[in-house]
DNA sequence: ATTCCAAGTAACTTGATGGTTACTTAATAG
DNA sequence: CTATTAAGTAACCATCAAGTTACTTGGAAT
């Protein structure tokens, strides 16, 4: 039961590292090609670890999914709540995030299309995350900073649905802006409208393309 | 070279008719599956059509999926041409489109998943049509119904995004909205959103949250 | 030292799947 | 009427990929 003491710096059997390998080499290889495109053979590989182990430690494809989606879910959901509800704030956090991290949401993608009608994988947790949220949306409201007159749920839907775009269709903003989403001089720029566009959720009265906050 | 005159209402051999089957089944295949995941048998089966046809008309898988693809894309283009530029009007078609043929979204999103780097499907006739319509809202832009403040690009960018991010995220959608992008509720409220929502393209003097257009 | 189990390996099984071969038949042209 | 070709069929095959079997070995507990 006593932990091995780590006799040498790295022992030849390491369990940990091990599903660690496995989970960082299934993540790339679910995001890059799904569960379905998805190897379990590459996955090994990358991982340089024997196929026999990722039934070890997971039991089977399916589960390997889930638990790497599930990882990826929670590391988020701590992002998020260190996140005041200021829309200008918001959107280009989530934005930045959203193309330093392309797999996110490319496996929220492969999830999207994965027959959408059976129970989400974390869905008690990521509902208390959503819920939490949707609260900060409507502090911010009574504290005057976000206008009243949209409904909380439509205001986070609008902001998910302008900073996670992009990086769920690199190919459409591919060509609409002709430069890939990788190009900095475009995440520049759409940072720099994002900005602009936040006021869109501010009280109508305040009204005036952000260019500062007057309530500070 | 002559056509067959149709002598009964069905003749037994019929190119014209297999072509069509094949390709509205292998739409239903590929959007429910994806490239990889969809079964060329199952294809097959669904146009109740002997999989040796399909090769004889598309040569393989992959022909058969950039045909169907660009199949859409062309009757996609036709409704995107009659269409104003007019933010509120955009978004609520364009919703409205995405909510009544979520294949059409799935097929755009398999398409972003699938290893994005190279030359896309019908990428010339699709550039040109996206610069149709960036033209149409700089069109607008100077008869002062769209802000000439923001870049027509980022503008036509978040437009789509605010469109087709439910049909392309139905998971995360129901997360938040709490109903089904199928319930006709929550389409209801969320082209309701969208129209007042509009006003944000819109120049700032005649501000005010959409209800009417003063220019008629 | 010995025992015992988790960690690890190699080779195999089984089923699915994209694509092909070799054939038959409808319909049109001459 | 007949030759030709495109349309269509059934059975097959090679390959690949998930999951398993049967085995070996490191190392902690006794």
């Amino acid at each position: 039961m006593a932990r091995p003491a780590r006799t040498a710096s790295v022992s030849l059997r390491n369990p940990e590292r091990t599903r660690e390998r496995i989970l960082s080499a299934a993540l790339k290889e679910f995001a890059a090609n799904g569960f379905a495109g998805a190897r379990v053979d590459a996955i090994a590989q990358r991982a340089a670890v024997n196929k026999r182990m990722l039934y070890h430690y997971f039991g089977n494809k399916e589960h390997l999914f889930r638990e790497v989606l599930r990882l990826k879910m929670t590391e988020r959901q701590a992002w998020a709540e260190s996140l005041s509800g200021d829309p200008a704030e918001s959107l280009t956090f989530w934005f930045d995030a959203a193309c330093r991290d392309p797999d996110w949401v490319r496996l929220l993608e492969w999830e999207a299309l994965q027959e959408a009608n059976r129970r989400l994988i974390d869905e008690k947790n990521r509902r208390a995350a959503t819920n939490r949220g949707l609260e900060r949306i409507r502090q911010r409201q009574a504290r005057g900073q976000v206008s009243a007159e949209f409904d909380p749920r439509h205001v986070m839907l609008a902001m998910r649905s302008l900073t996670m775009f992009p990086a769920a269709f690199p190919q459409l903003t591919r060509l609409i802006m002709g430069r890939p989403i990788s190009d900095p001089t475009f995440q520049k720029e759409r940072t720099a409208f994002l900005k602009k566009f936040a006021a869109a959720f501010q009280p109508s009265p305040a009204r005036s393309p952000a260019k500062n906050d007057p309530a500070k």
